[in-house]
DNA sequence: GTAAGAATGAGAACGAGTCTCACTATAGAA
DNA sequence: TTCTATAGTGAGACTCGTTCTCATTCTTAC
């Protein structure tokens, strides 16, 4: 999805859900989508300290309920914040170090992912759940943390 | 795995990590172990309230540490324990509903799980990770929540 | 323009989880 | 068995990521 797009999308989303595509939720996508794995809020103010951090954590939990970003939950005391895959065209799971709480991106044949949501259809419909998607994460060291300390 | 072998491997797993197997410790993995879903620290200490709160989140972080329970986050506020697979001989994914949080467990064939495992391995490679393991959820909503609000 | 509603941001408040510290239990030595 | 060093316990203080409040500043529709 090219960069016009993108925000063609995401204020679609919002309108959709009563909402208005504001500069800061616009900085927040941009900001977002010039990034190949998910980030903090730490990071994003870094990145553009004219979103106060109340209003970075209000919009984003916006964009997150209009389906327009993905919240990432690790192990490590910091929630994530990637663009929905949806607005990326691009399938993702995420490698998770379980020593730093870095987290990478990385994605699986189309083959393997059809058969992946085809049996957790299947145990999903046993259970009695409505499925809505799937989270696949790696769990691993990651380069950085094996070179520091074996 | 019995009651008795679990204890006798929890205990073994706390010494090689230097830890004793305390009676605080044995609840925790007793009522654990009585669960068939992970189970949030309040869940805990409302089925055995002799054990304090803080004795509960230390000793709970002292046996996930020597690999005894495991700790499962979810998009929702707590943190949930649950034994781990080596204690339990069954391997598991979660299903996760995304409106009230609540966790249920299922399996895959094994010879699918194989192959998720390869694929895996494969991407970890390529991106310079050590492998631990991997960590799969079914995000949807549970028929709790679904009979509620449709 | 103007009114009604929404968004903003600085800072207060919240709460899950962690830490402190005085006390208790345990394991090994004598 | 008694001693003693070390580990575990629990009540409550504390931390800090996140959420809430509220006065002010935009937007949007008329």
């Amino acid at each position: 999805m090219t960069g016009a797009d993108l925000h063609v999308t995401a204020a679609a989303r919002l309108r959709a859900d009563g909402q208005r595509y504001t500069s800061n939720r616009k900085v927040l996508v941009e900001v977002l989508s010039g990034s190949d794995r998910p980030l903090t809020i730490h990071e994003i103010l870094d990145r553009r300290s004219e979103v106060a951090q109340s209003s970075a954590y209000r919009n984003l939990a916006v964009l997150e309920r209009a389906g327009v970003v993905h919240r990432v939950v690790t192990h490590d005391e910091f929630a994530r914040y990637e663009l929905a895959e949806e607005l990326t065209d691009h399938h993702h799971h995420h490698l998770v170090c379980s020593e730093c709480g870095a987290v990478a991106d990385f994605s699986m044949p189309e083959g393997f992912e059809e058969r992946l949501d085809a049996e957790l259809e299947k145990a999903a419909r046993r259970a009695g759940f409505a499925t809505e998607g799937h989270r696949l994460d790696l769990v691993g060291r990651c380069r950085n943390c094996r070179d520091a300390r074996g």
